[in-house]
DNA sequence: ACCCAGGTGGCCC
DNA sequence: GGGCCACATGGG
């Protein structure tokens, strides 16, 4: 699979068909953080929302949050669901970061392995939202895997169950290390999930992975 | 009345 | 190392 291109096809396909997805919504690196971390098992709409309430309290940067009233920030980021977790710990990771680096760009500027275990450490995030952060804030060529893309490559390539540093490496295996690539391809991945690959329901009958699908089945020996 | 959403962490074996 | 579970709002 890593070597017919077909992840490449994949991509081509789907960007013809979609257009570039211009990710990640968010003025600011503090917007893209504090975003990723109330998108996690909640959908977008909800997170526009609870951000519209941040960005009219001012609190749409980690410093603000971290100085901010519990029960205040507990409110604004009511609509994003699970509002007493992520409040919770979306203060202590703000003061975190703002007591031991000052600013989050401060933090960002390390190298791609030292952050990631640097966020992988604090309490709330976990690979996805680590790996959303290192991508779309930082900037640094790391894939983010999500459901949506387990759940497109397992329908196209008929894959095992498997975790989510495996999936990582199959994907990124099949295409270059590029920063603007990995920003819009798993941006395109949640599109066609959202729109074509829906959980528990066959693909639809117009999915443009259909023909990857059928490439793949084709010409692979068994 | 279900099922799903741009997950994570805790507890159990 | 996996298999459950809680966390919670809003839309289909």
């Amino acid at each position: 699979m890593a070597s017919d291109r077909s992840l490449g096809r994949l991509y081509c396909l789907l960007r013809n068909r979609f257009g570039f997805q211009d990710w990640w919504p968010g003025e600011t690196t503090d917007e893209i953080f504090i975003s990723a971390i109330l998108t996690q098992n909640t959908s977008w709409v909800n997170v526009e929302k609870a951000m519209l309430n941040l960005r009219r309290r001012h609190l749409l940067d980690i410093s603000s949050i971290s100085s901010s009233n519990l029960r205040t920030l507990e409110t604004a980021i009511k609509p994003s669901g699970f509002y007493k977790q992520k409040a919770r710990r979306l203060k202590n990771i703000s003061s975190y970061i703002c007591s031991k680096y000052g600013s989050l760009s401060k933090m960002l500027g390390a190298d791609a392995d030292t952050l990631r275990r640097e966020l992988l450490s604090m309490d709330g995030i976990g690979p996805e939202t680590a790996d959303c952060i290192l991508l779309y804030a930082a900037e640094k060529p790391i894939f983010v895997v999500d459901a949506y893309t387990c759940r497109i490559m397992s329908r196209i390539y008929n894959l095992p169950e498997m975790g989510y540093e495996e999936m990582q490496e199959l994907v990124t295996s099949g295409i270059t290390k590029n920063v603007e690539l990995y920003n819009d391809f798993h941006a395109q991945f949640v599109k066609l999930g959202k729109d074509y690959c829906k959980k528990n329901k066959p693909l639809c009958k117009n999915c443009p992975a259909k023909q990857i699908c059928i490439y793949y089945k084709k010409t692979k020996g068994n």
